[in-house]
DNA sequence: TATATTCCTACAATAATGGTAGGATTTAAA
DNA sequence: TTTAAATCCTACCATTATTGTAGGAATATA
Protein backbone atom coordinates (compact mmCIF):
# COMPACT_ATOMS: atom_id res chain seq x y z
CA UNK A 1 0.00 0.00 0.00
CA UNK A 2 1.73 2.97 -1.19
CA UNK A 3 1.26 6.50 -2.78
CA UNK A 4 4.33 7.57 -4.32
CA UNK A 5 6.21 10.99 -3.84
CA UNK A 6 4.51 11.90 -7.30
CA UNK A 7 1.16 11.73 -6.01
CA UNK A 8 2.50 13.63 -2.81
CA UNK A 9 4.52 15.95 -4.56
CA UNK A 10 1.92 16.53 -6.93
CA UNK A 11 -0.81 16.97 -4.29
CA UNK A 12 1.87 19.49 -2.06
CA UNK A 13 2.40 21.31 -5.92
CA UNK A 14 -1.21 22.00 -6.59
CA UNK A 15 -1.81 22.90 -2.63
CA UNK A 16 0.52 25.82 -2.99
CA UNK A 17 -0.73 26.95 -6.63
CA UNK A 18 -4.01 27.05 -4.82
CA UNK A 19 -2.64 29.25 -1.77
CA UNK A 20 -0.79 31.16 -4.27
CA UNK A 21 -3.67 32.09 -5.44
CA UNK A 22 -1.67 34.36 -8.04
CA UNK A 23 -3.37 35.60 -11.40
CA UNK A 24 0.43 35.45 -12.81
CA UNK A 25 1.74 31.93 -13.66
CA UNK A 26 3.55 30.73 -10.79
CA UNK A 27 7.21 29.30 -12.12
CA UNK A 28 7.79 25.66 -10.88
CA UNK A 29 11.51 27.17 -9.57
CA UNK A 30 9.38 28.62 -6.68
CA UNK A 31 7.44 25.66 -6.00
CA UNK A 32 10.30 23.53 -6.38
CA UNK A 33 12.25 25.38 -3.34
CA UNK A 34 9.43 26.32 -1.27
CA UNK A 35 7.96 22.52 -1.54
CA UNK A 36 12.08 20.85 -1.49
CA UNK A 37 11.21 18.99 -4.38
CA UNK A 38 13.40 18.70 -7.45
CA UNK A 39 13.01 21.14 -10.24
CA UNK A 40 13.25 17.98 -13.02
CA UNK A 41 11.62 15.76 -10.91
CA UNK A 42 9.02 18.36 -10.66
CA UNK A 43 8.44 19.37 -13.95
CA UNK A 44 7.78 15.64 -15.54
CA UNK A 45 4.78 15.70 -12.57
CA UNK A 46 3.10 19.48 -13.37
CA UNK A 47 3.37 18.33 -17.46
CA UNK A 48 1.12 15.10 -16.83
CA UNK A 49 -1.31 17.08 -14.52
CA UNK A 50 -1.59 19.94 -17.82
CA UNK A 51 -1.98 16.96 -19.96
CA UNK A 52 -5.09 15.89 -17.83
CA UNK A 53 -6.27 19.82 -17.88
CA UNK A 54 -5.96 20.26 -14.18
CA UNK A 55 -3.21 22.73 -14.37
CA UNK A 56 -2.63 24.98 -17.06
CA UNK A 57 0.76 25.67 -18.26
CA UNK A 58 2.46 28.93 -20.10
CA UNK A 59 5.87 28.67 -21.43
CA UNK A 60 8.78 30.88 -22.26
CA UNK A 61 9.37 33.78 -19.84
CA UNK A 62 7.47 34.88 -17.27
CA UNK A 63 5.56 31.57 -18.08
CA UNK A 64 4.17 29.07 -15.08
CA UNK A 65 1.24 27.54 -14.02
CA UNK A 66 -1.63 28.32 -12.72
CA UNK A 67 -4.40 26.03 -11.92
CA UNK A 68 -6.97 25.25 -14.47
CA UNK A 69 -10.07 25.14 -12.32
CA UNK A 70 -11.20 27.20 -8.85
CA UNK A 71 -9.10 25.14 -5.92
CA UNK A 72 -12.99 24.11 -4.76
CA UNK A 73 -13.44 22.26 -7.89
CA UNK A 74 -10.03 20.30 -8.33
CA UNK A 75 -10.35 17.22 -6.23
CA UNK A 76 -7.15 14.74 -5.03
CA UNK A 77 -8.39 11.97 -6.49
CA UNK A 78 -8.07 13.30 -9.98
CA UNK A 79 -4.73 14.71 -9.04
CA UNK A 80 -3.55 11.13 -7.58
CA UNK A 81 -4.98 8.95 -10.11
CA UNK A 82 -3.36 11.29 -12.99
CA UNK A 83 0.16 11.29 -11.20
CA UNK A 84 0.00 7.76 -10.06
CA UNK A 85 -1.90 5.93 -12.57
CA UNK A 86 -3.79 2.86 -12.48
CA UNK A 87 -5.21 3.24 -8.33
CA UNK A 88 -6.08 -0.61 -8.58
CA UNK A 89 -4.62 -2.31 -5.37
CA UNK A 90 -4.05 -5.36 -7.85
CA UNK A 91 -3.98 -5.22 -11.40
CA UNK A 92 -6.46 -8.08 -12.09
CA UNK A 93 -9.13 -5.17 -10.85
CA UNK A 94 -8.20 -3.39 -13.56
CA UNK A 95 -7.50 -5.77 -15.99
CA UNK A 96 -9.65 -8.97 -15.65
CA UNK A 97 -7.65 -11.00 -18.19
CA UNK A 98 -4.93 -11.13 -16.22
CA UNK A 99 -6.32 -13.87 -14.12
CA UNK A 100 -8.81 -17.08 -15.42
CA UNK A 101 -10.79 -16.72 -12.04
CA UNK A 102 -11.30 -13.12 -12.25
CA UNK A 103 -15.15 -13.26 -12.74
CA UNK A 104 -15.88 -15.77 -9.98
CA UNK A 105 -12.74 -14.37 -7.63
CA UNK A 106 -13.53 -13.59 -4.51
CA UNK A 107 -10.89 -11.62 -2.90
CA UNK A 108 -10.92 -9.52 -6.08
CA UNK A 109 -14.45 -8.24 -5.32
CA UNK A 110 -12.44 -7.08 -2.32
CA UNK A 111 -9.74 -5.44 -3.97
CA UNK A 112 -12.20 -3.80 -5.78
CA UNK A 113 -13.98 -2.14 -2.98
CA UNK A 114 -10.71 -1.47 -1.76
CA UNK A 115 -9.98 0.96 -4.73
CA UNK A 116 -13.13 2.73 -4.52
CA UNK A 117 -13.24 3.58 -1.08
CA UNK A 118 -9.41 5.19 -1.32
CA UNK A 119 -10.85 7.29 -4.54
CA UNK A 120 -13.89 8.21 -2.45
CA UNK A 121 -11.99 9.50 0.61
CA UNK A 122 -9.70 11.54 -2.41
CA UNK A 123 -12.23 12.61 -4.13
CA UNK A 124 -14.06 13.99 -0.85
CA UNK A 125 -11.59 16.67 -0.85
CA UNK A 126 -11.04 19.68 -2.90
CA UNK A 127 -8.02 22.04 -2.68
CA UNK A 128 -10.18 24.50 -1.14
CA UNK A 129 -10.78 21.96 1.73
CA UNK A 130 -7.18 21.61 2.41
CA UNK A 131 -6.48 25.21 2.18
CA UNK A 132 -9.18 25.53 5.12
CA UNK A 133 -7.10 23.00 6.75
CA UNK A 134 -4.12 25.26 6.78
CA UNK A 135 -5.99 28.17 7.87
CA UNK A 136 -6.46 30.37 5.24
CA UNK A 137 -9.90 32.24 4.70
CA UNK A 138 -12.05 30.75 1.58
CA UNK A 139 -11.45 33.21 -1.38
CA UNK A 140 -14.91 34.70 -2.11
CA UNK A 141 -15.05 33.16 -5.40
CA UNK A 142 -15.08 29.88 -3.60
CA UNK A 143 -17.88 31.03 -1.05
CA UNK A 144 -20.94 29.55 -2.28
CA UNK A 145 -20.15 26.12 -1.60
CA UNK A 146 -18.34 25.58 1.72
CA UNK A 147 -16.23 23.47 2.15
CA UNK A 148 -17.23 21.85 5.39
CA UNK A 149 -20.95 21.79 3.96
CA UNK A 150 -21.12 18.32 3.04
CA UNK A 151 -22.62 15.10 5.01
CA UNK A 152 -19.06 14.50 7.42
CA UNK A 153 -20.00 10.19 7.09
CA UNK A 154 -20.27 10.12 3.25
CA UNK A 155 -17.36 9.68 2.24
CA UNK A 156 -18.20 8.64 -1.35
CA UNK A 157 -19.80 11.93 -2.47
CA UNK A 158 -17.90 14.96 -2.75
CA UNK A 159 -17.65 17.58 -0.10
CA UNK A 160 -17.64 21.05 -1.55
CA UNK A 161 -18.19 20.25 -5.25
CA UNK B 1 -1.25 2.01 -4.67
CA UNK B 2 -0.68 -1.96 -4.12
CA UNK B 3 -1.30 -5.36 -2.01
CA UNK B 4 1.22 -7.20 -2.79
CA UNK B 5 1.01 -10.71 -3.50
CA UNK B 6 1.72 -11.48 -0.84
CA UNK B 7 -1.16 -9.99 1.14
CA UNK B 8 -3.17 -11.69 -1.90
CA UNK B 9 -1.80 -14.92 -1.41
CA UNK B 10 -1.80 -14.95 2.14
CA UNK B 11 -5.48 -13.94 1.72
CA UNK B 12 -6.20 -16.79 -0.37
CA UNK B 13 -4.80 -19.44 1.00
CA UNK B 14 -6.30 -18.47 4.29
CA UNK B 15 -9.66 -18.71 2.59
CA UNK B 16 -9.35 -22.11 1.30
CA UNK B 17 -8.01 -23.47 4.55
CA UNK B 18 -11.42 -22.13 6.06
CA UNK B 19 -13.46 -23.38 3.09
CA UNK B 20 -11.32 -26.89 3.50
CA UNK B 21 -12.70 -26.36 7.89
CA UNK B 22 -10.39 -29.37 8.11
CA UNK B 23 -9.75 -31.07 11.69
CA UNK B 24 -6.57 -32.36 10.38
CA UNK B 25 -3.75 -30.03 9.52
CA UNK B 26 -3.57 -29.11 5.66
CA UNK B 27 -0.67 -29.23 4.33
CA UNK B 28 0.84 -26.29 2.37
CA UNK B 29 1.57 -28.64 -0.81
CA UNK B 30 -2.26 -28.76 -0.89
CA UNK B 31 -2.82 -25.15 -1.09
CA UNK B 32 0.27 -24.43 -2.95
CA UNK B 33 -1.10 -26.39 -5.91
CA UNK B 34 -4.65 -25.71 -5.15
CA UNK B 35 -4.03 -22.15 -5.08
CA UNK B 36 -1.22 -22.58 -7.95
CA UNK B 37 1.11 -20.25 -5.98
CA UNK B 38 5.22 -21.58 -5.31
CA UNK B 39 5.09 -23.43 -2.20
CA UNK B 40 8.62 -22.14 -0.83
CA UNK B 41 6.78 -18.77 -0.98
CA UNK B 42 4.00 -19.61 0.84
CA UNK B 43 5.61 -21.31 3.82
CA UNK B 44 7.50 -17.67 4.37
CA UNK B 45 3.96 -16.15 4.05
CA UNK B 46 2.36 -18.75 6.38
CA UNK B 47 5.23 -18.62 8.81
CA UNK B 48 4.28 -14.74 9.54
CA UNK B 49 1.15 -15.87 9.86
CA UNK B 50 1.54 -18.32 12.44
CA UNK B 51 3.97 -16.68 14.12
CA UNK B 52 0.83 -13.35 14.50
CA UNK B 53 -1.41 -16.41 15.48
CA UNK B 54 -3.50 -16.06 12.80
CA UNK B 55 -2.92 -20.17 12.33
CA UNK B 56 -1.39 -23.01 14.14
CA UNK B 57 1.27 -24.81 12.20
CA UNK B 58 2.16 -28.69 13.16
CA UNK B 59 5.15 -29.62 12.15
CA UNK B 60 6.59 -33.45 11.34
CA UNK B 61 4.95 -35.77 9.00
CA UNK B 62 1.18 -35.47 8.39
CA UNK B 63 1.82 -31.91 9.96
CA UNK B 64 0.55 -28.57 8.59
CA UNK B 65 -1.62 -25.42 8.86
CA UNK B 66 -5.24 -25.10 10.82
CA UNK B 67 -6.84 -21.75 11.33
CA UNK B 68 -6.40 -20.38 14.77
CA UNK B 69 -9.71 -19.18 15.49
CA UNK B 70 -12.93 -19.64 14.05
CA UNK B 71 -13.56 -18.12 10.55
CA UNK B 72 -16.07 -15.59 11.21
CA UNK B 73 -13.28 -13.98 13.91
CA UNK B 74 -10.29 -13.94 11.43
CA UNK B 75 -10.64 -10.85 9.20
CA UNK B 76 -8.78 -9.75 6.57
CA UNK B 77 -7.10 -6.59 7.65
CA UNK B 78 -5.51 -9.02 10.18
CA UNK B 79 -4.11 -10.88 7.49
CA UNK B 80 -3.03 -8.31 5.63
CA UNK B 81 -1.48 -6.60 7.81
CA UNK B 82 0.87 -9.51 8.78
CA UNK B 83 1.78 -9.94 5.56
CA UNK B 84 2.37 -6.62 4.06
CA UNK B 85 3.31 -4.83 7.12
CA UNK B 86 2.89 -1.02 7.75
CA UNK B 87 -0.30 -0.54 5.33
CA UNK B 88 0.28 3.57 5.68
CA UNK B 89 -0.14 4.60 1.81
CA UNK B 90 2.94 7.17 2.75
CA UNK B 91 5.92 6.33 6.15
CA UNK B 92 5.22 9.47 7.48
CA UNK B 93 1.86 8.42 8.72
CA UNK B 94 3.44 5.71 10.74
CA UNK B 95 6.63 7.81 11.56
CA UNK B 96 6.07 11.46 11.66
CA UNK B 97 9.74 11.95 12.66
CA UNK B 98 10.36 11.67 9.18
CA UNK B 99 9.37 14.81 8.09
CA UNK B 100 9.45 17.65 10.00
CA UNK B 101 6.26 19.48 8.94
CA UNK B 102 4.20 16.31 10.09
CA UNK B 103 2.82 17.91 13.27
CA UNK B 104 1.51 20.87 10.91
CA UNK B 105 0.85 18.78 7.30
CA UNK B 106 -2.30 19.04 5.70
CA UNK B 107 -1.36 15.93 3.02
CA UNK B 108 -0.59 13.97 6.32
CA UNK B 109 -3.94 13.95 7.55
CA UNK B 110 -5.24 12.43 4.42
CA UNK B 111 -2.81 10.00 3.50
CA UNK B 112 -4.05 8.60 7.34
CA UNK B 113 -7.39 8.81 6.59
CA UNK B 114 -6.55 6.98 3.78
CA UNK B 115 -5.19 4.39 5.53
CA UNK B 116 -7.84 4.13 8.34
CA UNK B 117 -10.52 3.64 5.53
CA UNK B 118 -9.02 0.88 3.81
CA UNK B 119 -8.34 -0.84 6.93
CA UNK B 120 -11.89 -0.52 7.79
CA UNK B 121 -12.90 -2.01 4.81
CA UNK B 122 -10.66 -5.28 5.01
CA UNK B 123 -11.78 -5.26 8.89
CA UNK B 124 -15.42 -5.24 7.70
CA UNK B 125 -14.61 -8.69 5.81
CA UNK B 126 -14.11 -12.01 7.61
CA UNK B 127 -12.97 -15.79 5.83
CA UNK B 128 -16.61 -16.44 7.08
CA UNK B 129 -18.13 -13.67 4.91
CA UNK B 130 -15.54 -14.69 2.32
CA UNK B 131 -16.93 -18.26 2.46
CA UNK B 132 -20.08 -17.04 2.08
CA UNK B 133 -19.44 -15.44 -1.19
CA UNK B 134 -18.03 -18.48 -2.88
CA UNK B 135 -21.91 -19.82 -2.37
CA UNK B 136 -20.60 -22.06 1.10
CA UNK B 137 -23.22 -22.85 3.39
CA UNK B 138 -22.36 -21.44 7.12
CA UNK B 139 -20.86 -23.97 9.65
CA UNK B 140 -23.09 -24.72 12.81
CA UNK B 141 -20.43 -22.71 15.28
CA UNK B 142 -20.67 -19.34 12.93
CA UNK B 143 -23.69 -19.53 12.43
CA UNK B 144 -24.82 -17.32 15.51
CA UNK B 145 -23.66 -13.90 13.54
CA UNK B 146 -24.68 -14.13 10.17
CA UNK B 147 -22.27 -12.61 7.67
CA UNK B 148 -24.71 -10.27 6.21
CA UNK B 149 -26.07 -9.34 9.61
CA UNK B 150 -24.34 -5.99 10.45
CA UNK B 151 -25.45 -2.56 8.58
CA UNK B 152 -24.19 -2.40 4.63
CA UNK B 153 -23.05 1.01 4.81
CA UNK B 154 -21.13 1.26 8.19
CA UNK B 155 -17.41 -0.07 6.88
CA UNK B 156 -15.92 0.78 9.64
CA UNK B 157 -17.63 -1.83 11.80
CA UNK B 158 -16.79 -5.82 11.63
CA UNK B 159 -19.11 -7.35 9.14
CA UNK B 160 -20.02 -10.75 11.28
CA UNK B 161 -18.01 -12.02 14.21
C1' DT C 1 19.05 38.97 -28.45
C1' DA C 2 19.29 37.20 -23.89
C1' DT C 3 16.84 34.90 -20.54
C1' DA C 4 13.51 32.31 -18.18
C1' DT C 5 10.56 29.18 -18.56
C1' DT C 6 8.09 24.61 -20.08
C1' DC C 7 8.67 20.34 -22.67
C1' DC C 8 10.86 15.97 -24.06
C1' DT C 9 13.63 11.83 -23.84
C1' DA C 10 17.12 8.96 -22.21
C1' DC C 11 19.69 7.22 -18.53
C1' DA C 12 20.74 5.51 -13.78
C1' DA C 13 20.91 4.57 -8.79
C1' DT C 14 18.24 2.56 -5.25
C1' DA C 15 14.64 -0.02 -3.19
C1' DA C 16 10.87 -3.24 -3.34
C1' DT C 17 8.83 -7.27 -5.16
C1' DG C 18 8.55 -11.96 -5.95
C1' DG C 19 10.48 -15.36 -5.78
C1' DT C 20 14.45 -19.69 -5.63
C1' DA C 21 17.87 -22.71 -3.28
C1' DG C 22 19.39 -25.53 0.10
C1' DG C 23 19.15 -27.26 3.82
C1' DA C 24 17.94 -27.97 9.26
C1' DT C 25 14.49 -29.47 12.28
C1' DT C 26 10.53 -31.90 13.78
C1' DT C 27 7.41 -35.65 14.05
C1' DA C 28 4.20 -39.24 12.51
C1' DA C 29 3.97 -43.44 10.28
C1' DA C 30 6.00 -47.67 8.34
C1' DT D 1 14.40 -47.39 14.32
C1' DT D 2 14.19 -45.71 9.98
C1' DT D 3 11.96 -43.10 6.52
C1' DA D 4 9.33 -39.67 4.76
C1' DA D 5 6.67 -35.58 4.98
C1' DA D 6 6.13 -31.63 6.67
C1' DT D 7 7.50 -26.83 8.82
C1' DC D 8 11.26 -23.56 9.69
C1' DC D 9 15.27 -20.70 8.58
C1' DT D 10 18.48 -17.92 6.00
C1' DA D 11 20.73 -16.41 2.15
C1' DC D 12 20.63 -15.18 -2.42
C1' DC D 13 18.92 -13.26 -6.86
C1' DA D 14 16.32 -11.63 -11.00
C1' DT D 15 13.02 -8.35 -12.27
C1' DT D 16 10.44 -4.30 -11.80
C1' DA D 17 9.14 0.11 -9.82
C1' DT D 18 10.55 4.20 -7.78
C1' DT D 19 12.90 8.38 -7.71
C1' DG D 20 15.21 10.84 -9.51
C1' DT D 21 19.34 13.25 -12.86
C1' DA D 22 21.09 15.08 -17.28
C1' DG D 23 20.96 17.53 -21.23
C1' DG D 24 19.04 19.84 -24.14
C1' DA D 25 14.94 21.59 -27.47
C1' DA D 26 11.12 24.66 -27.90
C1' DT D 27 8.79 28.81 -26.61
C1' DA D 28 7.87 33.33 -25.41
C1' DT D 29 8.86 37.57 -22.77
C1' DA D 30 11.63 41.44 -21.51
Amino acid sequence: MNISTKGRYASRAMLELAMRNSPEPVPLKTIASSQRISLKYLERIMTSLAGEGLVISVRGKSGGYLLARPAAKITLDEIVKTVEGDMAPVSCVTDASLCGRSAVCVTRDIWREVEDTVLGVLRSYSLAHLMAREGFARQPDESRDAPDSAPALDTNKQRGE
